[in-house]
DNA sequence: TCTGGGGTCCTAGGACCC
DNA sequence: TCTGGGGTCCTAGGACCC
């Protein structure tokens, strides 16, 4: 049996441990620049609005009786690792699958425990980091998925459900359940799906998975086999060091400013850079975009990408940041609207089994170790007195691409100075 | 005026080889 | 009417997730 336990509502259920007034009114946490909304308390849900909604899109009733605020990750983020750690209490197996979703593992576990330990690990964590969670139990990760729905959504579990493979129970439950409600099934394969006569979970997990293979691909016969209990669904090891590495912001306002698109790219790029040596990698080919709005289809649209390739790997800053801005000189165009540039860094290895090249010399060697102090110094003040503390080049005042965010609240868990009692 | 960011896996198809 | 067969490697793009 494995389990998913997946947080209430996360970002709005961590913006109301720190201000309980948010308990019980519609609450909304927007997304970066405060475009659309990324997470709803189940008030706001039932005003109808929906995920992803933009903001100023959003009737004036509605808005006038609403709580909107800006993302405050370095909040999320850290609230996400205590409820890890709390799970980290019940199972050695807890796979962190998204910032609000665990697999916690149950193998070997005694099953007629398994509702009880659910609702001890669930009130736990409620008791312990504020967060409120639901778990579903299932012998594979689709319908641990499901369960988690339901017992988000029927009030009579209390927050825990079980569901076997073969029950009455789940067999009613999958033959009332749209496809598109599976995890792994969205849109478009549903469109598909729709034209084979199958709408229903029940009729996806009765079709022949040889037959879902050869249609769509083998991610869709997995489902098959999981919905019918089957688990072949395993997952990547989250710790595992990423293969491709991507920064990238719309802009808080649009511009043709070189400049602008400059530094933001350099923010971008060192950003990226950091990144790359938290997981000891080095790469040697970096990607560079930039777009319009795509959304403004009165305007000229541009996008257009280019991949700069470097001498040999490397995590150094400033290697990086100079391609990448070697890369945009290629791109900028006159007359246009740009709304985003982003960097991807591409060709990761391990830093360790870093290949010599042909032309290294003792010089070399010496500039790399140079580079490797430099870099771990300007990490380690980032790290101990704040982001940007070391930044290669500052931004302009005012500049057009720095992210709009309005209503961040403090960052309670993370920065001491941002914890002053307002009195009135 | 305004519409997120970051990632993975899979497949199709082109280039190339013998 | 017909113009091999099989393989690898790489890239672009689709689909999906939260």
């Amino acid at each position: 049996m494995i389990s998913l336990v997946d947080c209430n509502n996360f970002y709005v259920s961590c913006e109301r441990v720190f201000d309980p007034s948010l308990e019980g009114r519609p609450v909304g946490v927007l997304s970066n620049n405060d475009g659309c909304i990324v997470a709803r308390s189940n008030e706001l849900k039932a005003l109808g609005v929906e995920m992803g909604a933009a903001q100023h899109h959003l009737a004036p009733e509605i808005r006038r009786q609403t709580v909107l605020l800006s993302s405050n990750y370095a909040l999320y983020g850290d609230m996400s690792k205590r409820v890890t750690d709390v799970l980290a209490q019940f199972s050695p197996h807890v796979e962190p699958y998204s910032i609000d979703e665990s697999f916690v593992g149950f193998q070997g576990f005694d099953p007629d425990t398994l509702l009880e330990r659910g609702h001890q690990m669930r009130n736990t964590v409620r008791q312990w980091t504020g967060i409120p969670v639901s778990v579903g139990f299932a012998p594979t990760r689709v319908l641990a998925k499901l369960a988690n729905q339901v017992a988000k959504k029927v009030p009579a579990h209390e927050g825990v459900c079980r569901l076997e493979a073969d029950s009455h129970t789940t067999k009613t439950i999958l033959k009332q359940l749209p496809v598109t409600e599976i995890w792994g099934v969205a849109r478009r394969t549903a469109e598909r799906l729709k034209l084979m006569g199958i709408e229903s979970a029940w009729e996806f997990r009765q079709a022949d998975p040889k037959h879902i293979r050869s249609r769509f691909s083998v991610v869709q016969e997995r489902i098959v086999w999981e919905l019918r209990g089957q688990p072949v669904i395993r997952l990547d090891d989250m710790d595992a060091p990423k293969k491709q590495i991507m920064v990238s912001r719309s802009f808080g306002r649009v511009t043709n400013n070189p400049h602008d698109l400059r530094e933001a790219l350099r923010h971008h790029a060192a950003r990226a850079s950091e990144k790359l040596r938290l997981q000891r990698g080095v790469s040697s080919g970096i990607m560079v975009f930039v777009r319009t709005n795509p959304f403004r289809t009165d305007l000229p649209q541009y996008r257009n990408r280019i991949v700069v390739t470097l001498d040999r790997p490397t995590d150094d800053s400033r290697d990086i940041v100079a391609a990448a801005i070697e890369g945009l000189r290629h791109l900028w165009r006159k007359g246009y609207a740009f709304q985003k540039v982003g960097v991807m860094l591409l060709d990761i290895t391990p830093k360790a089994n870093r290949q010599l090249t042909l032309t290294e010399t003792p010089q070399c060697e010496l500039e790399s170790q140079r580079s490797e102090r430099l870099m771990a110094t300007v990490d380690k003040l980032n790290r101990e007195l704040g982001k940007g503390t070391v930044q290669l080049g500052l931004p302009r005042k005012g500049n057009a691409w720095s992210l709009r965010s309005e209503r961040r609240t403090p960052r309670y868990t993370t920065q001491w100075q941002e914890l002053v009692t307002v009195s009135a």
